[in-house]
DNA sequence: CCGTATATATCTACACTGTAGATCATGCCG
DNA sequence: CGGCATGATCTACAGTGTAGATATATACGG
């Protein structure tokens, strides 16, 4: 058997092509035989290089988080690195809205997810939080950002048909979503409100940090 | 064919057994033959009554659901009402942790997803928040309390083994976690954890408060 | 009472899924 | 040459959701 663990190529490829085929025909459709199709062989020929589907899953996690790892530990002072790296989770998403959910899914405690919480973690501290309050903030931050992707990527915060209407066929029963038809006429700006959001969650984190002088 | 929207008993009996076995054995575990067998019926019988296996899966959604609006109903000022909300959330996480994800993955525009959200506008807008901001802020307080929930329940936040020990395994790569040693030693309490979480919340929230007087 | 409609449950079958187990081909090393 | 590891293949099994056809039971108008 060849090592299930290192990285050699063909488990690349399969990884590549597993990641491709999930973002094409959804994660749904993502079965060893439709891998193997694409690989250009036949399904039992994947287990070698990736152990199982869980573990191939697993595998795909790990890809995404890859991706995240360079704007954790980007320049400047642990502002710029915490929104930079929410940023690029968002961008994940957006590039991978079928697999980001993975994240989600799977309590990955891969060395690249705890890397990537030790770059949490340094910002906050570099940022003069207390210490005990570092994971919790950590927690609540990374829960809002990966949330919120995924609802934008996902389609739980733009459901159609849109609210707005939904709201009027309730009628009386929806006494807030009349009063809000004009806001919730506009399309919304997921760009501005993701921004927003950031603001908000960094004004949350400063609120921890003990004035100076 | 009975009325299968209609909320016959057939129907809330099915959707009872569905949550119970979802509960029970996970909800990977439950299949329409697993579920038939519950009730005592071939797993075809069940397909009058809810529809398929999405429909029924709505159906435990609109189940849960359900289960929240007393709260978002209840008396008190809008603070009050926000802060029941939240708890009912997380009640619910706790009390049907496998279901819950499905508030999660599916985007649940049922009267009563719209009535819940509706209730949320309503508190926000009587906090005195000013109608443009209201919609995002209300969906980033679902997403960090769904969110939470979530996370708390599903063993996200608690990977085993400790995120303390990968940390040390990791070794000089974990610069942050060696340094909160200490705190991430210290076993973690969600009730505390969530309630600070919604003080933060509810404090960006007041941040939009235009000062009266 | 019968006949008919309506509702409910059943049975079979199809196209899928992940994967255990056995087999076979190929290339490398001594 | 033998021996062995690597990789791919084939078959088969237990499971999935559900379309389609068939049966059964209950209720109602005549």
């Amino acid at each position: 058997m060849p090592e299930q663990g290192v990285e050699n190529g063909r488990r690349r490829e399969i990884l590549a092509a597993a990641l491709a085929l999930a973002e094409e025909k959804g994660l749904a459709a993502l079965s060893m035989r439709a891998m193997a199709a694409r690989v250009g062989v036949t399904p039992m020929a994947l287990y070698p290089h990736v152990g199982s589907k869980d573990a191939l899953l697993d595998g795909l996690v790990d890809l995404l988080l890859a991706q995240l790892l360079p704007a954790a530990r980007s320049g400047g002072g642990w502002e710029d690195r915490l929104r930079a790296t929410a940023r690029a989770v968002r961008g994940l998403a957006r590039r991978h809205p079928e697999t980001f959910r993975l994240l989600l899914d799977r309590a990955s405690v891969t060395p690249d997810a705890v890397r990537l919480v030790d770059g949490l973690y340094a910002a906050l501290l570099e940022a003069g939080v207390p210490p005990q309050r570092v994971p919790r903030l950590e927690r609540l931050l990374s829960t809002a950002v990966l949330g919120f992707a995924e609802g934008e990527v996902s389609g739980r915060f733009s459901p159609s048909p849109d609210r707005w209407d939904r709201g009027r066929s309730l009628g009386e029963d929806a006494p807030a979503h009349r009063e809000l038809a004009e806001v919730l006429a506009r399309p919304a700006d997921w760009d501005a409100e993701f921004e927003a959001n950031l603001d908000d969650l960094l004004h949350v984190i400063r609120r921890y940090v003990p004035a100076v002088g």
